[in-house]
RNA sequence: CGCGGGGUGGAGCAGUUGGUAGCUCGUCGGGCUCAUAACCCGAAGGUCGUUGGUUCAAAUCCUUCCCCCGCAACCA
């Protein structure tokens, strides 16, 4: 009478500036075929998921769409909830930070923070430097000056709540050590401790007073709590958190979590910051963070204005969530980026779903019912071949949960599919249709069905957690509810009339069909106005001025930025910097004539002080420069 | 020299105690007909980014250089 073990399972909660796409919902999948799997291995599962709703974003984009924040995030937060619930997901609670208890249970865990010392309001005082923007520790000065630009630092007025890191850093580190398998990949851990702990940690801003849509911070009406502490502590505040001990009985019994799935985007915030809240909280730590890699559509990110934005809940509404499902998990690499393309999904969906496993299904449930009725059991005559077949299968199931147990998705895919494949040979290595022809082959003939069946079955059970639809038509389909891995669990079988698992996908329509909506998405998507609108006075505002490149280099240390010297009619030469290295060298610049903005606020950028920005169109993967042609320096622009 | 990852047949990937280079898709040829024009077999195709080295033996260890990608830093 052993209790269940439980299994604590959470993905990122999701940011609700917008609509999330096929990336961000490879996240949720991912954690949803763990947790069924987990499921299946005897847990007691808790899985959660939710929304990330604060932040000047949102009440950037509010404003934008002419709604309150609040009003915005409620609309998102449902789209999200959407797309996930489109994909099958099982998750048992679904948090947003905007929740009453939430909000509250953060506000007692800043405060908790404060009281005890972790949490101090401070002051740039002395260390920040103006053109840079940027706060400094006394350490990390160079000879009392900014470290970046070299120039004076200065004693800011600005004020804001600071996390002590420092503090914990020693604990945290020991905490790597003595949990080797904190970070999933494993590379992870290197770029962490190189990047952030051996420089030392610097104590973290975890309030802003520059915004207002946040949680207040209960003692101070000036500032709200920024993301770090609000966003990360949805993982326990969901559960039930307690500053005072008083925590649910849910949270005493699924925390610490098991299992962080996340992007390796923010694979820093809940390896360093997160467990340091935790530590200063005094409570345990997560036990591991998967970081997995991203979603890309063909070489690029996905991006809107690039119309090349794929949405999970519109190719699962075209091909099923299954499939959106196996494809997202069976081509998803453990550590490098994966892509997704319309081809390639139509092409993996037609070879792997339609013809390796529905078609293998479809044809022995047919055979089954055009030999025997529907039903076969066991007590076939046996012959060699088929301990080929079965420890084919056992092996298969092996490797399958092997990589399963280390969150290999895609290499359990597969190895759970080779038996597909290994059956369809089966299939033609003892021909039953030629056994069907001889009534002494009967016998046999009903043995190969029952081994192919068996394979099935064992396929279904295997391929719950990626596809549990097709899993539980499977199991109807068989009319059997074995659960068991095992070859040969299941004695007999009375199967269901044969109909296709996956139809074909006609390639060519469908891919037609696709691209005259994308070009419809896309034109949609360039022609929004994505700012608001300014009158002739504000554009005034803003001084243009022709000017010719006379000189021109790169800017050592800085692989995005070059140097121009700009004659721009007054005499004086203009030193601009601007971020166009990747495009232009600067044989391209000489000697042209740009647009340069002649009022910009200077700004030194890698110890090169920048007077202005020159004008360039820019389109995700391509920076052009605007040349003018035959124009005196110094020409004005309106 | 900021940190890290990667460069393997047309494409996408496996290949960490060094010992004949594998898988999926694609291509070409053949077989079969139970099945969703599906299934099965065979073949072609790689000097495993580059240079040098260690070794009886290197994709696998060390070294030179080149290229790609993340993170960080500054895309004014």
């Amino acid at each position: 009478m052993s209790e269940k073990k439980k299994f604590y399972i959470t993905t990122a909660i999701a940011y609700t500036s917008r609509k999330p796409h096929i990336g961000n919902a490879y996240d949720i999948v991912l954690a949803d075929m763990i947790a069924r799997y987990k499921r299946q291995q005897g847990f007691d599962v808790f899985f959660m998921t939710g929304s990330d709703e604060h932040g000047q974003k949102i009440e950037e984009y509010a404003a934008k769409a002419g709604k309150t924040p609040k009003e915005y995030v409620d609309g998102v937060s449902q789209e999200i909830k959407n797309v996930w619930n489109s994909l099958n997901t099982s998750y048992d609670k679904f948090i947003r930070t905007t929740d009453k208890d939430h909000e509250k249970a953060v506000q007692h865990i800043f405060e908790k923070l404060y009281n005890q010392g972790d949490i101090y309001k401070g002051a740039y005082e002395g260390k920040y430097c103006v053109p840079c923007e940027s706060f400094f520790t006394a350490s990390q000065l160079v000879d009392g000056k900014c470290p970046d630009c070299g120039g004076d630092v200065i004693d800011a007025k600005e004020e804001a709540y600071f996390l002590k890191l420092s503090k914990y850093q020693d604990a945290l580190v020991k905490y790597y050590e003595e949990n080797p398998d904190f970070f999933k990949p494993e590379a992870r851990k290197n770029e962490m401790i190189n990047n952030f702990i051996k420089p030392g940690l610097s104590d973290l801003c975890v309030s802003r007073s520059s915004f207002k849509w946040g949680i207040p911070v209960t003692f101070d009406k000036d500032h709200v709590i920024y993301v770090w502490i609000d966003a990360l502590s949805n993982y326990i505040t969901g559960l039930g958190y307690d500053t005072e001990g008083r925590a649910s009985e849910k949270y005493k019994k699924y925390w610490p979590a098991d299992l962080h799935v996340i992007g390796k985007d923010i694979v820093r915030f809940h390896t360093i910051y997160w467990p340091i809240i935790l530590l200063a909280l005094g409570e345990p730590l997560p036990k591991q963070v998967l970081g997995h890699p991203w979603v890309l559509v063909g070489e690029d990110k996905m991006s809107k204005s690039k119309g090349n934005v794929i949405y999970a809940d519109e190719l699962a509404g075209m091909f099923g969530a299954d499939a959106v499902r196996y494809y997202l998990l069976s081509e998803m690499p453990f550590t490098q980026d994966g892509t997704i393309t319309y081809e390639s999904f139509i092409g993996k969906y037609n070879t792997d779903l339609a013809n390796t496993l529905g078609n293998l299904v479809n044809r022995t449930i047919a055979m089954t019912g055009k030999y025997f009725g529907g039903t076969v059991d066991a007590c076939g005559r046996a012959d060699k071949i088929d301990e080929e077949l079965k420890a084919f299968a056992e092996n298969s199931v092996k490797e399958y949960s092997e990589n399963m147990e280390t969150y290999h998705n895609s290499d359990a895919v597969s190895a759970i599919m080779s038996l597909a494949k290994r059956s369809n040979k089966y299939i033609d290595e003892t021909t039953p249709w030629l056994l069907a022809k001889n009534e002494e082959d009967m016998d046999r003939l009903k043995a190969v069905l029952y081994n192919l069946l068996e394979c099935i079955r064992i396929l279904g059970v295997s391929l719950n957690p990626i596809m549990p639809e097709c899993s539980q038509k499977i199991r109807e389909l068989l009319g059997t509810d074995e659960q068991s891995y095992r070859f040969g669990a299941e004695k007999a079988y009375t199967v269901g009339e044969a109909k296709p698992l996956f139809a074909r996908i006609d390639t060519e329509k469908v891919l037609a069909e696709i691209a005259a909506k994308g070009d419809k998405s896309a034109i949609e998507a360039k022609n929004t106005v994505s700012l608001n609108e300014i009158t002739i006075d504000d554009f005034a505002k803003v001084e243009l001025r022709a000017a010719k490149v006379v000189a021109c280099e790169p800017i050592p240390k800085a692989k995005k930025l070059l140097k121009l010297t700009l004659d721009d009619g007054t005499g004086t030469l203009r030193t601009v910097a601007s971020g166009i290295a990747k495009f232009y060298t600067p044989d391209d610049l000489i000697g042209k004539t740009v647009i340069v903005v002649a009022n910009l606020k200077p700004a030194t950028l890698c110890g090169v002080e920048s007077n202005g920005m020159i004008l360039a169109a820019d389109s995700d993967d391509q920076i052009k420069v605007v040349f003018l042609d035959g124009v005196e320096p110094g020409s004005k622009i309106r």
